[in-house]
DNA sequence: GACAAAATAAAACAAGTGTTTTAAACAGTT
DNA sequence: AACTGTTTAAAACACTTGTTTTATTTTGTC
């Protein structure tokens, strides 16, 4: 018997004594989720199929998450957290160099993105934030991509000479972040224009290098100006 | 009655001595259909909701388009027709010099991707497109997009003396493309990263010249290195 | 094993979907 | 006005959706 069909609520997280190892079902659901999702976007998954993809139940969304948001909600702060990755959390060290920073970024941001091996889905999750946002757009702004943004921002305005906040500062990001974007959003478009592009493991990491030097040519040379112009 | 019940064809163009002044309704169901596929997808949008905004019966649409997929077709026609802009024709003047094309393209696609005013929502049709192909991809690519993807990439090519199908061409190619649709793609996101930035007339000008302006840093000086170096 | 709680399964529900049918209104021609 | 083909309107259809209900199985504890 679902205990919140009333409340809407989802089942409380067993916080009893044992902590039961397999809290197979929930599991399950969220992996099905974040693929099925990943690939229709929010409206057009359907419980059911995430449910046959997880091998339960269809009332086991309901039960385990109170309703279809409630999921989604959940995979989005899986995938959150997933987006953070050892390499894109060294990029972000506070030591580096404003271009091993850049450099770091970028490299991190798209091997996460483009791997197609297994759970790649988190970065298509979060695109189809950026095109249909949710109610749940908040959490993924504020917790996966300000940090970065920011930390980005820090290192244009040291190579430019320009304020964090400065205009400039903030389109030279913009201009970085879209580059890397480009490659998650337009896929399927790519394909089709470029079909020899393949994105491997050395395409990506040579396509990485290609954004960084695009970038820095524009951000050394204005700094060079500022300094000596 | 709908003569095309079973062969799922749309009614015949009227092709008949006075072709009617009025075909009001198809016309006014693919005005309302391009705003609420460009706001919701293919699939989110639903007929009566179409119908609803063009005051037209639900039957409508299957009378005119023969189905859903039918009205989309149409709209996408639509379009591509509706993106090529007089300032996009003149941008791919073969006349042009190099930098003068690529100045010019990044200027009108920005100019008609952002402009709140009227209908803005072809770009948003093809932004779908890029997310969620549907069976209609290969018209908007092949139509739409790849006449000037390859006028860029001859201008590109030229400036940093390398040929249109290099790998560091079509890199660069991507690098401003990605930077162009980044202002399409992520506006909501954008809205909450950079609550300050307004998308007016003048600051989309501004944005055009940054993204020409960090773009032709790397080229001119790949170019350059190319000559003299 | 017995009992209660939790988890799963199957079926049903109400609302919404694209589509089709049927009937009515409209236009043009004679 | 009457007949024609064309366009609109209203209702119904078949199907899918998220969700809930009810029943059954499983699990943990004594």
């Amino acid at each position: 018997m679902n205990p919140h069909a009333l409340t809407r609520d989802p089942r409380p997280l067993r916080q009893s004594t044992k902590a039961k190892a397999t809290d197979l079902t929930r599991d399950k659901l969220i992996e099905a989720a974040g693929h099925i999702f990943a690939e229709r976007g929010y409206r057009a998954a359907t419980i059911r199929d995430i449910c046959r993809r997880a091998g339960a139940n269809v009332a086991a969304v309901n039960y385990n998450f109170g309703d279809k948001m409630g999921l989604y909600t959940e995979v989005l702060r899986h995938s959150v957290r997933a987006s953070q990755t050892p390499a894109m959390i060294a990029a972000l060290d506070a030591g580096l160099s404003p271009e091993d920073t850049i450099r770091g970024v970028i490299r991190a941001r798209l091997k996460s993105l483009c791997q197609e091996a297994r759970p790649d889905w988190h970065i298509r999750l979060v695109m189809h934030e950026f095109s249909h946002p949710t109610s749940a757009m908040r959490r993924v702004v504020d917790e996966g991509m300000r940090p970065i943004y920011e930390r980005v921002r820090k290192a244009v305005g040291e190579i430019i000479g320009l304020p964090p906040d400065h205009e400039t500062t903030r389109l030279s990001v913009n201009s970085i972040v879209g580059q890397i974007l480009f490659y998650t959003f337009s896929r399927p478009v790519l394909a089709r224009l470029q079909p020899e592009l393949k994105l491997t493991a050395s395409q990506l990491d040579r396509i990485a290098e290609h954004i960084a030097d695009f970038s820095l040519a524009y951000l050394k040379k204005v700094g060079h100006e500022k300094r000596h112009g």
